[in-house]
DNA sequence: GCAAAAGTGTTTGGTATACACCCATGT
DNA sequence: ACATGGGTGTATACCAAACACTTTTGC
């Protein structure tokens, strides 16, 4: 595809695609003296890909792809995240577009929409790399990154501390049942700092958010704890305070939306 | 430019623009029995422009023009907003993209990256619209519009709501000098709900953001009342959380980056 | 009994809210 | 003097942080 000079080129719109910022709950980094205060602990991980072509030739960047007419951007993120991962997200959502036409370095300007997605926990997954071009990193050892993306995954890991209050999103890290010390793990996690135990339960168990599921876990061999869920009231409803923000669909959904997109009109 | 039959163009990228939420504070709308309680009172007005084609022709919509490769995002997007108003924007700011195929309603497949933005005081202006087709509304009284913009505006006054303890965008509202109850007055505007003013008043003056500026401004015939700033500290910094949200820029630069960008490459 | 994690109590300080009240000014 | 908006005082309630303390389990 052979666009005509450069300054004709100018005039042209840019190219436009999508990128996506993926999280994953992982164990705690080891070498992160920062995470020695912290308790045991957990962190984020994120999937990374190496570019095959300039600029950053050989530089880790985020997945990315294309986008298309019949899909929706949410549907291009979720094909971009499966293509790289092959997991499914459990919550997806636009987090920002960049079009700086600096930020191609050299290349073709280029509008990025993108967005971030949590999955599954990745425990045991970490080792197997499917690619030798796709590497999981904790989020507090990352390598330098292509274009702005470094300043990008900061953002995402923003927007996620921003979150980690809604149900739908720490339910999509923790899982649907939980003790509390697994749910404080997970805030601490994203917090990147630790919170005081004793003041997390109280504030956790008078939100009302929660209820006993009469269970009981024990971790190690120590004095079991009881496992909480939110209450079917705080997960239906989006409590969320702005429009844009109910992206917090079952994706198994989307799925389907894809195929009837691709046969409709 | 004709581009196949439908088949294909599914394939292809969809059209990507720029539409901007442009808002300014005001006089009070008339007729509304919302704002009888909440004092006085200013209020938000947004302008819109008349569709002079398919789909919603002759509906109203937000200003939008499309993308150039040598642009920014914010670069297109004030674009947009000058030749509608031709006013200067004082604050512009990513607001969100929007890109489900459905939005179009029979149109082309678009991709709108929206920008919101604020603009001066538009006091006078209300009456002699430059263009048949350009018009200012009361936010709390708009017309139907155009595709999904009905949201788009909606998204963005929460977005302002969330942001108005910003020194940077009340601001751009209410002035460089101005006095508590003028203030107030702003923030009641953009919350649309009244708020105690003795409260008010202690939390700004307790939070060390504001100083004296020694002068005082009588606005009827009563007590006058002290005239105060932000401190030059507060203005500099951005306080803000986020990274994504640097975008308090001094736009007369933006203009002169336009130029650059067009002479750059 | 002891270690380790689960779970509770209490104190302290800050902040939001409601509302009564005083002050300065022009007519 | 009095109406009007500017400006202050105060009581209440709630919420977050700090940290000492008790309970339950396996060894």
């Amino acid at each position: 595809m052979i666009m005509g000079n450069v300054s004709e080129r100018r005039k042209q719109p840019p190219q436009v695609g999508v990128s996506v910022v993926i999280l994953a709950l992982g164990p705690a980094s080891h070498g992160t003296q920062e995470h020695a205060r912290t308790s045991a602990g957990s962190t984020l991980w994120i999937p990374l890909v190496r570019r095959v072509r300039q600029p950053f030739l050989g530089q880790w960047a985020l997945p990315g792809g294309g986008l298309r007419a019949d899909h929706s951007l949410e549907q291009s993120a979720y094909v971009a995240l499966e293509s790289t991962t092959s997991l499914h997200p459990r919550y997806l959502e636009q987090l920002y577009t960049f079009g700086d036409p600096a930020r191609s370095h050299g290349g073709l300007p280029m509008v990025s929409i993108v967005y971030w997605a949590l999955v599954d926990d990745l425990n045991g997954q970490l080792g197997q790399s499917i690619d030798d071009n796709v590497k999981w990193f904790p989020v507090d050892d990352l390598p330098e990154l292509a274009f702005d993306h470094g300043d990008i995954v900061d953002y995402a890991l923003s927007r996620l501390r921003g979150k980690i209050e809604y149900p739908q999103i720490v339910t999509r890290l923790v899982g649907e049942r939980f003790t509390l010390s697994q749910l404080h793990d997970v805030y601490e996690a994203v917090a990147g700092q630790s919170i005081d135990l004793a003041n997390f339960r109280r504030k956790m168990l008078a939100s009302g958010q929660l209820e006993d599921t009469g269970d009981k876990l024990r971790v190690g061999r120590n004095r079991p704890a009881t496992v909480y869920r939110y209450t079917m009231d705080v997960l239906r409803q989006s409590t969320w305070s702005d429009a844009r923000d109910r992206h917090d669909f079952d994706v198994r959904e989307t799925q389907d939306d894809v195929l009837s997109a691709l046969t409709t009109i």
